[in-house]
DNA sequence: ATCCGGTTAT
DNA sequence: ATAACCGGAT
């Protein structure tokens, strides 16, 4: 069992004092912000800063002031005004978030209920239900986690810790303004309590840091190391003959087991030749990644001159692309051009 | 060049 | 359980 703390109480007095003034923020203290503003905001912070978003979220509240406007928008509209955010299924969830919101009359006031709606996770349902209407729930993203990682000090590295991480941030949650609170939790993670070089100096947190009195703050959270993704080259082969080209089903254990493609070696633990006798030509390599590794496949291209030694000629019409394979989609596709020109 | 980060689909 | 989705920061 580990020792409890009690942080709120200094954390709201800094925030009371540090708040970040944000276009989507209404000042501490004060009631709490509008959901359509408060919703908005943290769908366009997912996986995105702060300083990206700034002119994004005063663009999409100028077009559409209401979430019944937004609901009212073409989704080309909104498409085109999320270009450049980046994740692009976010712009497409919002649009359907907004249709739904304004269905049932308007935003759900309840964790539950905000986390059924669509683009609206376990973060962002949190976010909103704390924010935009002072409940008590916890908000964890991952300054969430990098702040209770080192108040606690725990060892165990993310992704594992994650659980972990929740449950300890339960306890810091207070009944009373948690709106602020996890927004002075996030704050303090984006200002103070930063990834690289945290700095504990100015933390009003510092006397109840488990890191800070072990000096090791700028260690947590650990993670487990990505496994690294070595580098593999080959070879894949478009062996032409008149208007059908060669494919072949891969050996039915092992990597890409039993699915069609192209000839191909040096990539995959078989060390083949070509499938037959032709001048190649380098159409250029495709990148793929796969669980353990990169592949860079170099794609050749040519006219069989003989007999082919494996696979199965089969007309370039009768090719379907949805039967491939990712990669071998990406080798089909880079070699369109030359197969017409 | 590597790190960072929520939700959804598979 | 994990990969796909993108752009910005370091």
């Amino acid at each position: 069992m580990r020792e409890s703390k009690v942080i709120a109480p200094d954390l709201l007095d800094w925030y009371d004092r540090h708040a970040r003034t944000l276009p989507w923020r209404v000042p501490p203290g004060g009631p709490p912000a509008d959901p359509y503003r408060v919703w908005l905001s943290e769908v366009m912070l997912q996986q995105t800063t702060v300083a990206a978003v700034k002119a994004y979220f005063l663009r999409f509240t100028t077009l559409w002031p209401t979430v019944q406007a937004l609901a009212g928008a073409d989704d080309a509209a909104v498409m085109a005004e999320w270009a450049g955010l980046g994740y692009y299924a976010r712009a497409r969830n919002l649009l359907a978030c907004a249709r739904a919101v304004t269905a049932m009359g308007g935003f759900p006031d309840t964790r539950a209920g905000l986390q059924a709606l669509p683009g609206i996770g376990a973060y962002t349902s949190a976010a909103i239900a704390a924010i935009a209407f002072d409940r008590a729930e916890t908000v964890v993203d991952g300054n969430v986690e990098r702040v209770v990682s080192r108040l606690f000090a725990v060892q165990t590295p993310l992704p594992r810790a994650k659980p972990e991480l929740v449950t300890l941030a339960e306890t810091l949650t207070p009944q009373a303004r948690p709106g602020d609170y996890a927004q002075a939790m996030m704050d303090l993670g984006a200002t103070i309590c930063t990834p690289r070089s945290p700095a504990c100096v100015i933390c009003p947190l510092q006397a109840v840091c488990d890191a800070r009195a072990q000096g090791i703050a700028a260690e947590l959270p650990r993670k487990t190391p990505k496994p690294a993704k070595p580098l593999r080259q080959g070879s894949v082969w478009l062996a032409r003959q008149g208007g059908a080209l060669l494919l072949e089903h891969r050996p039915p254990q092992g990597l890409l087991g039993g699915v069609l493609a192209f000839p191909s070696a040096g990539w995959d633990g078989r060390d083949l030749p070509p499938p037959g006798p032709a001048a190649w030509c380098d159409l250029g390599a495709v990148r793929h990644v796969f669980t353990h590794f990169t592949l860079d496949l170099t794609v050749l291209l040519g006219d069989l001159t003989g007999n082919p030694t494996r696979g199965e000629l089969t007309p370039l019409r009768q090719i379907d692309r949805e039967a491939l394979p990712g990669l071998m989609r990406k080798v089909w596709d880079m070699a369109q051009p030359a197969l017409r020109g």
